[in-house]
DNA sequence: TTGAAAGCGATACCAC
DNA sequence: GTGGTATCGCTTTCAA
C-alpha cells in the first residue's frame, strides 16, 4: 500500500505538493508536476479515500435506496444511476428493502448511510417520519426517483398521464369492458404510482361515462406471476371484459398469458396494454406506454452531482420525463359490439408525448 | 455531526472509554457502559467510517462487478449477495461494466475500488491480465460467480450439466432436429457459460449420434430481442427443426415469440427448453433447467464473510450448486416421425440434480 | 512555488 | 477499568 509519503520520497518533494500536484488545482511547478506524477504512476499510488474522506467530509459514495433491486424498472433506473455518477468519479452503494418491513428498516438505512455517502437517491419508496428525520439530521442532498416528495427535487414520469394515454386509446378503439390490473398493495401506503395509475384510470372511465366494474379490478402485487393469477380467475367466468389495462407491463406479460392459457385470442378476444415498454414487451407484441427508465437514473445521478457540485438545486425541482405511445399486437378493437369512438383503426405507430419538464413544475403530458 | 468527543464529554469519561464501551468488546464497567450507550444515542452518534477505517484499514465495503446489471440474472446475484453481506453489517458497491470495453475497464475498477473496499465479487466477467494484476497487488480476498477462475475461490452451476440436462430431456422426447440458440459472444473471450453451455449441447448430440446443423446455431446475444430476431430467420425457412434448446431462458422466450408470430404452436410445432428458471418462465410456460440464482449471490456473499473473518477459503474452494428440471409446457414430443427412446411422454414434474458441493471439488450432476 | 505542521475521527497500546 | 496519546493518510493553512 503505498502511501503519499512514499511518492513524495520518490519525487524528491513534500507531501504537500504531491498532494497539490496531484490534485491539478493550486500552483505547482510544470516540472514539479512532471515528477510528481511518474512517481505516483511509477508506484500505483491512488490516495486513501479513507483519509481523504476523514480531512474532506467527502465520500464520493451516493447511497441508492430501492425497493426489489432485481426487477427490471429499478435494476435499470440503477443503471442510469450508475452511469451518471461514475463519469464523476462517484459510486453505488446499494440498499436494497426487499422483504424489509418499515420496522426494521430505519436501523439499516441509518448504520449503511452514516457519514458514508454524500448524497441518497431514492426509487419509488416514500420515506416514513423517522427516515425523513434522519435524512435531514445528515444534512445529504436527496434526490427521488419516481415519485414526489416534499422537501426533495425528483425525476419520474407523469403516471396520471401515462395511464390516461393507455387507456384513452383503448377507449379509442372502442372498448367498453375494460379491466384493470395492479392495485395499490395495502402494506405499503402512499405509493404514489400505484395509486396514480389507478386514478387516472379511474377517470378516464368516468369522463367517458364507462362502467368501471370493482371485480374486474386485479388485486395483484406488480409481479407477471401475480397478475396471471388474478387474470386466470378473471377469464374463467362468462362475464369477462374486452380489454385489460395492466398498471404495468409485467403485469401485461401475466394477462397475456393467462388469456392464452384459457384459449383466448390477443388481442382477437381481449386486448391487453401495459406502461413502461419493458426489455421484453416487444417479444410479447405489446401496446405499451413507454418511459425512459435508463434516463430517469442518468437524470437523477446528474442531478445529485449537481447538487454535489454546489449548483443550487431547488428542492421543488420536479422533472417530468415525456412517455409516448407504442402500438403493437395486443390491442385492437373489440369484437362484438364495437363502436369506436374519436380513433379509427390504428392510428400512427407511436405518438409522442411532451418531453422533460422545466423545474419547479409538473408538466402535464396527458 | 457528532464525535466520540461529543459523546466521551456528555458521559464525562474518555474517547477511549467510549470507543470500548461502544464496541462492547474490551472490559468496561457496567455502569460506564450504559452511561456512554444512553449519551450515544442521545446524540445520535454513529462513528464515521472514514476515521475507522483509516485506522483499521477496513472499510465494511464490498465491489461487485458485473456485466450487464440491468439483466435479471446479474440483478438477482447482486440481491443475494447483498443481503448476505447486510446481516454482517457490510455493503455493495456497484461496479456496472456494462457497454465497457476492456480498454476503459481498468481505470474503472482501479479507482473504483482501491482501498475503497475488503473485498470484491467478480461476476461471470472474466477478469483480464492487467486486472488479476491489479487484484492481487490490491492483496483482496475475490469470489467469483458464474465462472470458474484460477486462484480464486467461486460459486456457480455446473453449466454443462445443466445443458446436458435439458439436452437430453428433449432428445428423450424423441427430438431429432434440434436448433441451438446462444453462441460465445465474439467480443469477449472466455465466456465459460456460454462456451460450457455449448460445448455440452455439441456433446450429448454426438453421444446420440445426432445431426448437429451449423445453420441452425442462433448466434444471438442473450437476449430475448436478439433470438426472436434470428429464431424469426430460422422459422422463415422451410427447413425447420423441431425443437429449439436454447442456452438461457430469455432466449428462449425470443424463440417461443418468434414461433408464435410464424404461426407456429409451441410445443406441437417446435418445442423449446432453456436454462434458468427466469422469473417469467413460469408465465410463458417455458421448461426450463433451474438454477438458484439469488442462492449463488448469497453464498458468494457467506464466502466473501468468511474469508475476511481469516477463516481460511480455499482458493480451489469450488462451491457448484445443483441444478434441476423443470417440465412445463413447451415441450413436446415431435409430431412426425417420433420415435421416442428412453422416456416416453412426460416424466414427473421435476428431477432434481444433486445440490450443493463440498470445498475443492467440482461435483458432476451430469 | 514549496515545506512544516495542525488537524480530520477513530483505535489501540501503555500507563495508572 | 479507565485515561492519555501515538497513529492511520491525507488536506490545508501558514511561513518561508
Amino acid at each position: 500500500m503505498t502511501t503519499i509519503g512514499d511518492v513524495a520520497k520518490a519525487a524528491g518533494v513534500s507531501v504537500a505538493t504531491v498532494s497539490r500536484a496531484l490534485r491539478g488545482v493550486d500552483r505547482v511547478s510544470p516540472r514539479t508536476r512532471e515528477r510528481v506524477l511518474a512517481a505516483a504512476t511509477e508506484l500505483h499510488y491512488v490516495a486513501s479515500p479513507a483519509a481523504t474522506s476523514l480531512v474532506s467530509g467527502r465520500t464520493r459514495g451516493i447511497g441508492v435506496i430501492t425497493p426489489y433491486f432485481n426487477r427490471w424498472f429499478f435494476a435499470t433506473v440503477v443503471t442510469g444511476i450508475e452511469k451518471a455518477l461514475r463519469d464523476d468519479g462517484h459510486h453505488v452503494l446499494l440498499c436494497d428493502l426487499e422483504s424489509h418491513t418499515f420496522d426494521t428498516r430505519l436501523p439499516i438505512t441509518q448504520s449503511m448511510l452514516w457519514k458514508r455517502v454524500d448524497g441518497v437517491i431514492i426509487l419509488n419508496v416514500p420515506p416514513d417520519a423517522q427516515e425523513r428525520d434522519l435524512l435531514d439530521r445528515m444534512g445529504l442532498p436527496v434526490v427521488t426517483v419516481g415519485n414526489r416528495q416534499p422537501g426533495w427535487p425528483s425525476v419520474r414520469i407523469d403516471d396520471r398521464a401515462a395511464m390516461s394515454m393507455a387507456v384513452e386509446y383503448v377507449v379509442g378503439l372502442g372498448h367498453r369492458d375494460i379491466a384493470y390490473a395492479g392495485t395499490v398493495p395495502s402494506s405499503v401506503s402512499h405509493l404514489q404510482t400505484p395509486f396514480d395509475r389507478r386514478h387516472a384510470f379511474d377517470e378516464v372511465l368516468a369522463a367517458h361515462g364507462i362502467r368501471n366494474r370493482p371485480e374486474w379490478t386485479l388485486r395483484c402485487d406488480w409481479t407477471a406471476d401475480g397478475a396471471a393469477e388474478h387474470a386466470d380467475r378473471l377469464f374463467a367466468g362468462s362475464d369477462r371484459p374486452t380489454c385489460v389495462v395492466a398498471a404495468s407491463d409485467e403485469m401485461a406479460f401475466g394477462v397475456m398469458s393467462a388469456a392464452r392459457r384459457h384459449g383466448l385470442d390477443v388481442p382477437g378476444d381481449v386486448s391487453v396494454i401495459g406502461i413502461d415498454d419493458h426489455v421484453h414487451s416487444r417479444i410479447h407484441d405489446l401496446t405499451t406506454v413507454r418511459q425512459d427508465v435508463e434516463a430517469q437514473g442518468r437524470h437523477a445521478g446528474s442531478l445529485m452531482l449537481a447538487a454535489l457540485h454546489g449548483h443550487e438545486v431547488s428542492s421543488s425541482h420536479d422533472e417530468v420525463l415525456g412517455v409516448e405511445l407504442v402500438v403493437r399486437g395486443s390491442t385492437a378493437p373489440p369484437k362484438k359490439q364495437a363502436r369506436p369512438s374519436q380513433t379509427t383503426g390504428r392510428p400512427t405507430r407511436t405518438r409522442t408525448a411532451p418531453k422533460a419538464s422545466a423545474s419547479g413544475a409538473v408538466q402535464a403530458t396527458a
